[in-house]
Formats: C-alpha cells, sequence, structure tokens
RNA sequence: GCCCUCAUGGCGGAACUGGUAGACGCGACCGACUCAAAAUCGGUUUCUGAAAGGAGUGGGGGUUCGAUUCCCUCUGAGGGCACCA
C-alpha cells in the first residue's frame, strides 16, 4: 500500500469536506429502515467545547455510526441550549448584545465539533433563542394553560438575590442558587407554575418501566418526587371553635402510633399559629425568629427542635378525654400535608427530641420482637422498626401494618363535624415548577395583563412574543420591565391599554422538548408534526449524571403534558438512557500554591518517581490530586490542542479506551500519547494486510490445499468481530476497542509467522483481505478518519460510512475444540483440550487420564466429578 | 440523620448469568536498531519461591464441588436527599 505515516491534520480536514459535500450524514422523515435516534444532551454555548463534551459526543458518535452501519436509519442531530445568565453577563460585561455574544459562540463551538468528526445531522441544527424555537414553545405554553397545566400563584418563593430572579426548588442546592451560588432568600411573588404535580403519580409509576436507564437517575427521581401514602386526621379542638375552626387537620404515615401521641406540631405560618400569634407576644417574637432562620443547611443542620405552647388542646380521637398540647414547632414545615402533625416521641426521632425537650413523655407502643415489653423503654434513640403494639387500647398484640389499616378504617367511619375523621391520601414531596424568571435572555411567556379583562393569552396569530434588541443592562433586574414601549401593548381582547407580561420562562423549559424538536426542526406551524411519533422515544440519550434530576425530570413531564395537548403521543421521551462519568485530571501548583495548566508544565520520570517543572522558569511544581476538569484548578486540556496535535481520532480512541463510559476518565498525556502510537500501528497493519492479500481479487485456485493458517485468521477475526459487537451493544467502549486492539495484535503475530512465500497461498491472501476490511469496519465508528482513509487506501469504492457492518460468520467465531481448565478439590491443576460437543461422560474420563489429575488423586478415586459443559471440570475427592 | 453505589497488580481497568482472576492499555525494567538520543521493534512485569509449589480481588464470617460475583458484618471512598411527619 505505502509506507508513510499517517497524517491526521491532512486526513480529517478532507474527510469531513467529503462527509459535508455528499451529505452523508443527513437523516430523511421517510425513510423505510427501520429508525434509532441517538440524542447526546445538547451543549450550552459557553465559548469552547470542553472535553466533556468530546468524550459526550464521542459515544454517541459510536452508537450512531454502529447503528447506521447496521441497517438503522440514524437520527443524530444537534443543538444549542442557547438562553440563559451567562449571556446576560456577559452582555453587561462587554457592552454588547447577549444574542451577539451567543451567537459568537454557536460559531465556534459548531466548528470545534465539526473538527471531532461527528455523524451529525447538521441540517436540522436548532437554537432554542432562535424566534422559530420559542414562537413553538410559546405555543406549547399557551396549549397548556387551556388545558390547565399552568397555573399563577402568589407563593413563597427562592429568591436568587445575585441573580435578582427566582429560583425553582430543584435548582435550590444546599440553600444556595445553582448558578450564582448565593444564599436564597424566601419571597412572595405572584409567578407562572407548570403543573408537574398533576403527573407525580404516573412520574414515579413509569419509572418502573423505564429498565434502560440506570438504576441510581430512577432512585434519585423516586426519592426527588417522595410519594407516601398515610392518613389525614382531624382533631377536635377542646375549648370549641377558633378562627372559624372546630379542628385542626394533621398528615402521618404512622397512623398505627396514634396511642404514643404526645402532643400536636404546628408550622410558625399555619393560619392557626398567626391567628393566636396575635395576642401572645412571645408565640410572634418565634415565629419570626422561624421565618429569619431561611432554609440554608447550616441552619437546618444545628437548629434545635423548638416550640411554644399555644394554649390549645385538642382531643385524642379514641379518648375524648385525653387532650394533647398544640405547639408551634420550629421543624414542621406548612407546605407538606397539612402543616401539621401529631408528635409520637417514643417511634419518631424527631418528636422524641421536642418530646425531650419541653417534657412532654415517651410512651412505647410498638415493641421490638423478642423484647419483653414490660422492660421496654426508649433511650436516646426512637425504634422505626417492626414488633408488637403495646399500650395501645384495641390495638394490643397487632403487628404495625395490621394497626394501621385498622386505626384508618375506624376514622374513616369515624365522624367529625359532619365529615369522616380520617382519610386515605397519598402525598408527593414534588412542587409545581415555577418557571418564572425575571431576566431578559430567555423566551418570554406570551401572556397579556389588561385592567378589565384579566391575563389574557396572546392570540397565536401574534406569535411569537419576540424579545426586543434595544436592552440596556445598566441597572439590577429585569431588562424587559425596564425597557421604554415594549411591554405597552393593547389587550387582545377589549383593545384597551395593558401590559405584557415581562417574565421569561426558565431555560430548563426550553431543553425539556428539544429532543422532540430535533424531529420536524423547520416546521413553522407548529411544535411537532407525524415525524414526531415515527422518531420518539429517543432510543440512546447520553449526557451528565448532574442532569439526573432536573432535566430529565421536567423532560418527562413536558412529554406527557404535550401528550395531552396532541402534540406527541408518547410519555417516555427516553427509551434508553445512559450518564457518562466525568474527565478529571492530575491538579499542579507552584511553589506559592497557584495553580498551573498542563500546557505550562514538563513532567519526567525521576528515580523518586514523577516530577513536575515549569517550562519557562524551570521551577519545581507540586502534582496533586486528580480531580474534575475545571477553570478555577486550571487542569483543563483544551480540545482544540489535542485535535490540532494529534488529531480527532487519537482523542476520540483514549477518551472511550481507558475507563468504563459510566466512570470518570483520567486524562494523561501518556495515555493519548498512547492512543496516538496506536493510529499509526493500524495504519501500517492495513497497509501489510494489503500487501498480503496481493491478488487476492482473482478467483482462489480450486487445487490449493486448505491451510490452517487462512483459518486461523479468519477465526481470529470473526471471534473478535462477536465480541467488539457485543461490547458495542453494551455501550461497553472500553471493552470493544480491548478486544479490536487484541485483534490487531493477533493478526501482527499471524503475519510475523508468515515465513516463506510459498505459505501464501490464494486462500490466505483472501483471509488477508477480509482482515483488513473487517478491522476498519469495526474500528470506523471511534475513528472514523482513519477508517476512510485506510479504505480507500485500499481501493474500496465509496466510504466507510456507507458501508454495512462487517458480516460475522459464528461457525468461525466459535471453535469447535475448547480449553478447559480441570479442578481438583477446587484447584486448577491442569487443561483439557477437547470437541466443544463432547458428552459429559467424555470430558470425564478425558480429565481423569490427565497427569497431572493423576498425580493429585494419587490413587484415590474420585468421590464426585463436575462438569459444567463448556466450562470446567471438577473433581472432587 | 436517611438512602444508594463502589473497593481487583505501581496505575486505568477486564472477568456477560457463581466456573482458568489480572484481558487490553499506561508506566517500569531488560534487549535490538543507533556514534548517541528520540521514534520504532522484541521480551518481562500480582506477591513469594531457584523450581515444584504456595498465597492472593478492602478486613472478618457464611452458603457452595467451586465465590471478584450470592448472604451477614466491619472498615474505607464517593454520590443523592435533607426537619417531607
Amino acid at each position: 500500500m505505502r509506507s508513510e505515516r499517517y497524517n491526521p491534520r491532512e486526513a480529517e480536514g478532507k474527510w469531513q469536506a467529503v462527509w459535508s459535500e455528499r451529505e452523508t450524514f443527513r437523516t430523511s422523515n421517510d425513510d423505510p429502515r427501520p429508525k434509532y435516534y441517538v440524542l447526546e444532551m445538547f451543549p450550552y454555548p459557553s465559548g469552547r467545547i470542553h472535553m466533556g463534551h468530546v468524550r459526550n459526543y464521542a459515544m454517541g458518535d459510536v452508537v450512531a455510526r454502529y447503528k447506521r452501519a447496521r441497517g438503522f436509519n440514524v437520527l443524530h442531530p444537534m443543538g444549542w441550549d442557547a438562553f440563559g445568565m451567562p449571556a446576560e453577563n456577559a452582555a453587561m460585561q462587554n457592552k454588547s448584545h447577549p444574542a451577539t455574544w451567543t451567537y459568537a459562540n454557536i460559531a465556534t463551538m459548531r466548528g470545534q465539533l465539526k473538527s471531532m468528526g461527528l455523524s451529525l445531522d447538521w441540517s436540522r441544527e436548532i437554537a432554542t433563542c432562535d424566534p422559530s424555537y420559542y414562537k413553538q414553545q410559546q405555543k406549547l405554553f399557551l396549549d397548556f394553560l387551556a388545558a390547565g397545566l399552568v397555573t399563577r400563584k402568589k407563593s413563597k418563593v427562592n429568591w436568587d438575590p445575585v441573580d435578582h430572579t427566582v429560583l425553582a426548588n430543584e435548582q435550590v442546592i444546599d440553600g444556595r442558587g445553582w448558578r450564582s451560588g448565593a444564599l436564597v432568600e424566601q419571597r412572595e411573588l405572584t409567578q407562572w407554575f407548570l403543573k408537574i404535580t398533576d403527573f407525580a403519580q404516573d412520574l414515579t409509576d413509569s419509572l418502573d418501566e423505564l429498565d434502560r436507564w440506570p438504576e441510581k437517575v430512577r432512585l434519585m427521581q423516586r426519592n426527588w418526587i417522595g410519594r407516601s401514602e398515610g392518613l389525614r386526621l382531624r382533631f377536635e379542638l377542646a375549648d370549641g371553635s377558633l378562627s372559624g375552626t372546630e379542628d385542626l387537620e394533621v398528615y402521618t404515615t404512622r397512623p398505627d402510633t396514634i396511642f404514643g401521641a404526645k402532643f400536636i406540631a404546628i408550622a410558625p405560618d399555619h393560619p392557626l399559629a398567626r391567628d393566636i400569634a396575635e395576642g401572645r407576644p412571645d408565640l410572634s417574637a418565634f415565629i419570626d425568629e422561624c421565618r429569619r432562620m431561611g432554609t440554608s443547611v447550616a441552619t437546618l443542620e444545628t437548629a434545635e427542635k423548638k416550640g411554644v405552647d399555644t394554649g390549645l388542646r385538642v382531643r385524642h380521637p379514641f379518648d375524648p378525654s385525653w387532650l394533647l398540647p398544640v405547639y408551634v414547632a420550629n421543624f414542621v414545615l406548612m407546605d407538606y400535608g397539612s402543616g401539621a402533625v401529631f408528635g409520637c416521641p417514643a417511634h419518631d426521632q424527631r418528636d422524641l427530641d421536642f418530646a425531650r425537650a419541653y417534657g412532654l413523655g415517651v410512651t412505647p407502643v410498638v415493641c421490638p420482637p423478642g423484647e419483653p415489653p414490660s422492660s421496654f423503654v426508649i433511650g436516646d434513640v426512637a425504634y422505626d422498626g417492626d414488633g408488637l403494639m403495646i399500650n395501645s387500647s384495641f390495638l394490643d398484640g397487632m403487628s404495625p401494618v395490621e394497626a394501621r389499616d385498622e386505626v384508618v378504617r375506624r376514622l374513616e367511619s369515624k365522624e367529625l363535624n359532619g365529615r369522616p375523621q380520617g382519610e386515605r391520601q397519598v402525598n408527593f414531596k414534588l412542587r409545581d415548577w415555577g418557571i418564572s424568571r425575571q431576566r431578559y435572555w430567555g423566551c418570554p411567556i406570551p401572556v397579556i395583563h389588561c385592567e378589565s379583562c384579566g391575563t389574557v393569552p396572546v392570540p397565536v396569530r401574534d406569535l411569537p412574543v419576540t424579545l426586543p434588541e434595544d436592552v440596556t443592562f445598566d441597572r439590577p433586574g429585569n431588562p424587559l420591565d425596564h425597557h421604554p414601549t415594549w411591554k405597552h401593548v393593547a389587550c387582545p381582547e377589549c383593545g384597551g391599554a395593558a401590559r405584557r407580561e415581562t417574565d421569561t420562562m426558565d431555560t430548563f423549559v426550553d431543553s425539556s422538548w428539544y429532543y422532540a424538536r430535533f424531529t420536524d426542526p423547520t416546521n413553522q406551524e407548529q411544535p411537532t408534526s407525524a415525524a414526531v411519533d415515527h422518531w420518539l422515544p429517543v432510543d440512546q440519550y447520553i449526557g451528565g449524571i448532574e442532569h439526573a434530576i432536573l432535566h430529565l425530570l421536567y423532560s418527562r413531564f413536558f412529554a406527557r403534558a404535550m401528550k395531552a395537548t396532541g402534540h406527541l403521543s408518547v410519555k417516555e421521551p427516553f427509551k434508553g438512557l445512559f450518564t457518562q462519568g466525568m474527565v478529571v485530571h492530575e491538579t499542579y501548583r507552584d511553589a506559592n500554591g497557584a495553580w498551573m495548566t498542563p500546557s505550562e508544565i514538563r513532567i519526567e520520570q525521576t528515580p523518586a518517581g514523577r516530577r513536575a517543572w515549569t517550562l519557562d522558569t524551570n521551577e519545581p511544581i507540586d502534582i496533586g490530586s486528580i480531580e474534575k476538569m475545571s477553570k478555577s484548578k486550571r487542569n483543563t486540556v483544551d480540545p482544540d490542542d489535542i485535535i490540532g496535535s494529534y488529531g480527532a481520532d487519537t482523542a476520540r480512541w483514549f477518551m472511550l479506551s481507558d475507563s468504563p463510559p459510566e466512570r470518570d476518565v483520567i486524562w494523561s498525556e501518556e495515555g493519548v500519547q498512547g492512543a496516538a502510537r496506536y493510529v499509526q500501528q493500524l495504519w501500517r497493519l492495513v497497509g501489510e494486510l494489503d500487501d498480503a492479500a496481493v491478488g487476492a481479487d482473482r478467483s482462489p485456485d480450486a487445487g490449493q490445499p486448505s491451510t490452517q493458517v487462512a483459518t486461523d485468521v479468519r477465526k481470529l477475526v470473526h471471534a473478535h468481530l462477536m465480541r467488539v459487537e457485543e461490547s458495542i451493544e453494551r455501550l461497553r467502549f472500553n471493552t470493544a476497542i480491548a478486544e479490536i486492539r487484541k485483534l490487531t495484535n493477533g493478526l501482527s503475530a499471524a503475519l510475523a509467522g508468515i515465513e516463506s512465500p510459498d505459505q501464501m497461498t490464494s486462500e490466505l491472501r483472501l483471509a488477508c483481505r477480509e482482515a483488513a476490511l473487517y478491522l476498519v469496519g469495526m474500528f470506523a465508528p471511534m475513528m472514523p478518519h482513519l477508517a476512510e482513509e485506510c479504505w480507500s487506501a485500499l481501493g474500496q469504492s465509496g466510504l466507510v460510512a456507507d458501508q454495512p457492518w462487517p458480516v460475522l460468520d459464528r461457525s468461525l467465531a466459535v471453535d469447535d475444540r475448547i480449553v478447559i481448565p480441570v479442578q481438583v478439590n477446587g484447584k486448577r491443576r491442569a487443561e483439557l483440550t477437547i470437541d466443544r460437543a463432547a458428552e459429559a461422560s467424555l470430558v470425564e474420563a478425558e480429565a481423569l487420564k490427565l497427569d497431572a489429575v493423576v498425580r493429585e488423586l494419587d490413587g484415590r478415586s474420585p468421590r464426585k466429578v463436575i462438569i459444567v459443559p463448556q466450562r470446567i471440570v471438577n473433581v472432587v475427592v
């Protein structure tokens, strides 16, 4: 073929241009082949791609190219999650417009992604900040509004004082804004909400069916949704009515412990607490204190259980003469259940802490198995296990489960103030999704506020509601609100003066349906068309674990809401989900503790281990721990530099090779060099195979005897092909790569073993030709440019990208003769080479004849011989 | 505090459902080529032992003919949730 080195710089640009000219990766919606939709989480256009993107998109590209080769019509699109705060911050700093910054970043990053050689259909590219995209999003919003899936309500919100905006619960991490890191404050604002809670039950139930999702993600979502089954129970006020009510409602999941009740606790902002506080300075002071405490972790962790007795008393449901005190307590949340609980100190840790602090008593009502009820006492730890009911009147002797049912049954049929005293209730931790953001660079919420008509949806003919371009960012707050004219419009209903909604949507809305938009991205009339049901669900979605809750839960909700409004017909958008690990790297610091980037230093292997020095001044550098690549620790490697010096194929190969894809991968210079070496090795080997195969195209001369070498080469190729297929199907890219490397090691050895030209039978030539073509086909999904170059050098027409996957001959992949280990008493003593299909009796006879076995038996006769077909023989003495 | 995951050579890791532990790569060492270096190629590389052998998958225990894999327990690392009644 040729002997010169492979030059990725020349070849990669060339093949990218060919793919682009021939529109190789353009996907048609009416292709008759079976569909396969591969999607990687689209990037935020922050400026430049990072190694995490390279890893994510390399994985997706292997799947896309592999499935293409396997005969699927593959949809593999790319877009930009383009709205968001960083663009506004950049605009403030540079005195430019967010759109300018965003589109410039998109252009840069598009170029970078193209230099990776990804098999993307760029004709479907979308940017969420484009009016053609957010017009359809506004239409979805209006449809959701009409369907009752949107509400506007005054509510306590998480306010980020740095970004001057509201955050969803999901966006508050440890009491801080997910983006700004600022301590979140509580404020009362009127907000738009998407009613994700309408689907709470289905969102939790359907997790069971997502069998191609990581168990971990399903569990995290299940915990986040937080379904619990319990009892809504009303206690009668002992002193008649108060502020218009005669009873106090609590929620409990442990009705069985009702006879262990010692107090009632209500939230500081419970209406009853507010009423009573009016004449009680001590109580109102306590309530104020609780409010100030807020939600930060530090306060929650250290906060003692505190409360104030309201003086109010309620009657026990099963004993009217038993009065329980009502406390206002700092650990009760108003927005869960009914904002009130009954405290059973013996079997709930918080209640126990509280009861101990205020001397309210502790009576155990569940006795652990095997413990004598008379001697069972509660120490510092509440008992929440199983057992038998004690001290509980008619429940005594039952199990907690039986007791639960009995209490519920009795209270359901017992009337209090004209209603059953207890009712079963299912509660969720999940809250509705507040989407109002007081920002400019987001999708405008398409409603108009009119003094006389109220809140009026913008008529569909007036969509999109576009963002004004002449905005300034010179003062805090929402530029849309500051704009002199934008918000003043005529009411679509009465024509009178009205005001536009100036809130924009949370950017998580944008990413909650983009997967659907890709199926018909240029449709100007509707968000989706019939194509959406052809393509969805996404067969394989790939992205970071950090989206396990937010993005993935919102997307699942959106699919349901879009189904309810007729925009698509699946409810689960992502059939397969894969969450890849991060890219991590060593960290480096100089003598002053300042972080150094990998490109500023030089590493050498010394007798004392690996040591580092600065490149310019040759000062020693500390090699530190391996951490996630981040700007702050300066341990990043720029994909452009890597692709520039080694080529995209090397970067892709190394990213996929070292670690299992769900785990973190350590980026190391040595590792990349190993990958680069292998690129040249492959190039050389394909050339050698080609040389060996010269003349192979001529028909084989019939008279020549078949040679063992030729068969061995074919067996090698097919056996490894089988394992590469299996690995890719399971997304085990690291083992797929190991198998390819093993195959090349084997082929090199086989070529080296051919000593004389006589051995070069036409059969062997054909085997070498097959080996070369198959090998190229196998590594093509990972190293597409090198594959095209090899394909062309082998004299093949067309592109590897258009070739079907190599055809596996299973009879070659699976050997007739196998080697199985022979154990004596569980220890491996010998090997037995035998026909795969050999009868157990033959295997046993042969095994017992082996020298090592005879020696080990030493004249004793085996007690038992265990034979696992094709696996192992174990002789037990 | 609750829940989950993980632990294998100097390092990243392999071993699908219990069946030859350490594939493949990185690093290291030895050798070839070279005046020399780099690159490249060949070999060795879990520990112990000259070898035969023995030990070995975080510690301890169990089930099994057989355990990296299943069960119990302890230790360590990472992650999620966080007063959710």
